[in-house]
DNA sequence: GTGCAGGTTGTGCGG
DNA sequence: ACCGCACAACCTGCA
C-alpha cells in the first residue's frame, strides 16, 4: 500500500550517501515531505549573549546553517521536491504534530548520538511507535556506529585512541547511486511552510560591523573544498597534522571541512573513501594518528566515548574525568573570551574565533592551555562552553573530548608540558602577521616585540600608535609564575585523584556528603599513588 | 604486583 | 630547516 514518508533534516544537511533519504524515496512512497525545523533553542535571538547570535549559537554558525539549508533546499528543488521549513517551539512538538496531520507512515531521520538529540528523538520515536508509523535511523553521521565499538570493546568504549584504531575495522561504503528523483512533496495543508529564513527574519536585524566568517555552508560548498583539497595528491600523502602551522589564515593548513562535517553537508565515509584513493595510487602515505585518516578517526574515538561515558561533558559524576578544584575568575574568563588577555598570540586566536568561528587546531590548544592547566586555571567547561556557542564547526562530542585532553582531565595527562602564550606562535609566525590581521590596533608594532608589546619601550609604543595598557591591555597575568603555580596546582589534583582511587571513590565521597567535607575541594595531601 | 613502552601537536638547546 | 636530546614526569596498556 502506498505512504506518505517524511525525511527529517536536522544534520545530514546532503543529497550524496544520504541513508535515510534514500530508504525515505524508495518503496511505496507516494508522497515525500522532507522537513527541517527551526530549533529555538539554537536560534532564539539573545541580545544579552556576549557577542552576536543565540545563548547557545554565535551569528556564524546560524549563517552557516541557513546556507547549508539553502543549498539543500535547491538541490531538492533540481529532484522535484523541496526544503520544508517549520518553526513553532520544540522540535519534537513540531514533528509530531506534522507526523498526525499529514498522515504519515514512514519515518527517515539520521540517527543522532548526542544527549540532547537523543531524548528529541526517543520522544518522536515513541509516539511513531505507537502511532504505527515505520522508522527508518540509520547511523550515517559517523564512520562506525558508537554502540558496536563499545559493543565490540566489552560493553566500555576504549580509552586510547590506538586500542580503538586496532578495534574499527573498515568504514562502510558511501552509497554510490546517485539521487536524479524523489517523489512529490505532499499537501502541507494548514500548516504554515517557510522558505528558508535569512538572519534578518530569524530576528538578527541589528548585527554591527561584524567581520564575517569566510566559509560558506551547503553541501555543494562542501564538495567543492573536498575536491580542492584532494587536489594535490602528494599533500593528502603526506599530511601530518602536528606540522601544521597555526597562524596559516590565508590559506589554513589544513582542510577546513570541519563544519561540513558537523552539519553533515559531507559524508565522512565519502571523505574516508576518497582519502583511500588517493592512498591506493601513491607510494607511501602517513598513518594514523598523524595522517587525514587519522583525523577522521580522531572524530569516530570522541564520537565513541562521548557516547559510551554519562555525564561526558561535565567534569562532576564523569569518570574518566580528572576532579580538579578549578578556580572560578569571571574576571580572566571575560578578557580571555574578549580577547584581551594583553598575549598577543592568545588575544588573535580569541578575536579569529569570534570573527571566523573557526581557528586551527593547534591555536585551539593555545588558547585552551592557557585559559585551563596553562596560566589562567579556569575550568575548562567555561571554555567548552564559549567554543561551544562560536566555532562554525561545535560539535558536542569532538569539542568536549578535546576540551578535557587539553585541559589534563581525560586522555592526555602531561601537564607540564604547556605552550607558551608568546613563544609557541612565534616559531611559525616569527613577524606576527596573524596578530596584525586580528589585532590591528598592533599592526604597526616592530616584530620584535609583537609577542611581547608591554616590553617595547614607551618610545616604540608611541611610533606604532599603540600604548600598552591605553591601546591594548598588558598582560592579566605573569606566564612563568602562573605556569608554574598551575603546575603545581595539577600535581596536588592529582595526587588526590590518584589517593581517592577507582574503588575508594565512590565510598570516600559519600562518606564525605556524610561529614560535609567536599572531596573535591583543594587537596590537602601531596602523595602517590596509594593503590 | 611490577616494570616498561608509548603517547597526534612543550620548550630549550645543540648539532 | 630539521633532527635528537634533556628536562621532569604524567597516564594507560600490556607483558
Amino acid at each position: 500500500m502506498e505512504s506518505n514518508a517524511l525525511l527529517w533534516f536536522r544534520k545530514g544537511l546532503r543529497i550524496h550517501d544520504n541513508p535515510a533519504l534514500d530508504h525515505a524515496r524508495r518503496g511505496a512512497t507516494r508522497r515525500l515531505f522532507p522537513v527541517f525545523v527551526l530549533d529555538p533553542r539554537y536560534l532564539e535571538p539573545d541580545p544579552t549573549a556576549f557577542s552576536p547570535g543565540s545563548a547557545r549559537c554565535g551569528i556564524n554558525r546560524i549563517q552557516f546553517l541557513l546556507e547549508s539549508l539553502a543549498d539543500l533546499d535547491g538541490s531538492l528543488r533540481r529532484l522535484g521536491s523541496r526544503l520544508l521549513v517549520l518553526r513553532g517551539g520544540d522540535p519534537a512538538d513540531v514533528l509530531i504534530r506534522v507526523l498526525k496531520e499529514w498522515k504519515i507512515g514512514k519515518l527517515c531521520y539520521e540517527a543522532d548520538t548526542e544527549p540532547y538529540g537523543q531524548a528529541r528523538d526517543n520522544r518522536v520515536r515513541e509516539f511513531a511507535s505507537a502511532s504505527g508509523i515505520e522508522i527508518f535511523s540509520p547511523v550515517s553521521h559517523t564512520l562506525f556506529d558508537p554502540a558496536d565499538v563499545i559493543q565490540k570493546n566489552g560493553g566500555k568504549p576504549p580509552l586510547t585512541y590506538q586500542s580503538f584504531v586496532k578495534l574499527v575495522g573498515q568504514p562502510p561504503s558511501p552509497i554510490a547511486q546517485r539521487v536524479t528523483s524523489l517523489p512529490p512533496v505532499g499537501d502541507v495543508g494548514e500548516y504554515e511552510i517557510l522558505g528558508v529564513p535569512t538572519l534578518q527574519e530569524l530576528g538578527y536585524g541589528d548585527i554591527g560591523q561584524v567581520e564575517f566568517s569566510p566559509f560558506r555552508g551547503g553541501e555543494s560548498e562542501a564538495l567543492k573544498r573536498l575536491k580542492e583539497s584532494l587536489t594535490s595528491k602528494e599533500w593528502v600523502a603526506n599530511f601530518e597534522k602536528p606540522k601544521g602551522d597555526p597562524s596559516a589564515f590565508i590559506k589554513p593548513a589544513t582542510t577546513v571541512l570541519s563544519p561540513y562535517l558537523k552539519f553533515g553537508c559531507l559524508s565522512s565515509r565519502y571523505f574516508y573513501q576518497s582519502i583511500q584513493e588517493i592512498y591506493k595510487n601513491a607510494k607511501r602515505h602517513t598513518s594514523p594518528p598523524v595522517s587525514l585518516v587519522g583525523q577522521l578517526l580522531w572524530r569516530e574515538f570522541f564520537y565513541t566515548v562521548a557516547f559510551g561515558t554519562p555525564n561526558f561533558d561535565q567534569m562532576r559524576e564523569n569518570k574518566i574525568c580528572k576532579q580538579i578544584p578549578w578556580s572560578n575568575d569571571e574576571k580572566l574568563l571575560a578578557s580571555w573570551r574578549e580577547g584581551q588577555t594583553g598575549f598577543p598570540w592568545i588575544d588573535a586566536i580569541m578575536v579569529q574565533l569570534q570573527k571566523w568561528g573557526w581557528m586551527h587546531h593547534l591555536a585551539r590548544h593555545s588558547v585552551a592551555c592557557f585559559l585551563t592547566r596553562g596560566d589562567l586555571f579556569i575550568h575548562w567547561e567555561k571554555g567548552r562552553d564559549v567554543f561551544e556557542r562560536l566555532l562554525i564547526d561545535s560539535d558536542w562530542a569532538i569539542n568536549n573530548g578535546n576540551w578535557l585532553w587539553l585541559s589534563c582531565s581525560s586522555f592526555f595527562y602531561q601537564y607540564h608540558r604547556i605552550y607558551s602564550p608568546t613563544k609557541f606562535g612565534k616559531k611559525y609566525d616569527p613577524t606576527g602577521k596573524f596578530i596584525r590581521h586580528f589585532l590591528p590596533v598592533l599592526k604597526d608594532m616592530p616584530k620584535e616585540y609583537i609577542y611581547e608589546p608591554w616590553t617595547a619601550p614607551l618610545s616604540v609604543q608611541k611610533k606604532a600608535n599603540c600604548i600598552i595598557g591605553k591601546d591594548y591591555p598588558r598582560p592579566i597575568v605573569s606566564h612563568d609564575t602562573a605556569s608554574k603555580e598551575c603546575k603545581k596546582k595539577m600535581g596536588e589534583a592529582y595526587a588526590f585523584n590518584n589517593l581517592l582511587g577507582d574503588a575508594n571513590w565512590k565510598r570516600l565521597r559519600e562518606k564525605s556528603e556524610k561529614d560535609k567535607l567536599d572531596p573535591g575541594r583543594r587537596p590537602r595531601l601531596k602523595q602517590k599513588r596509594l593503590g
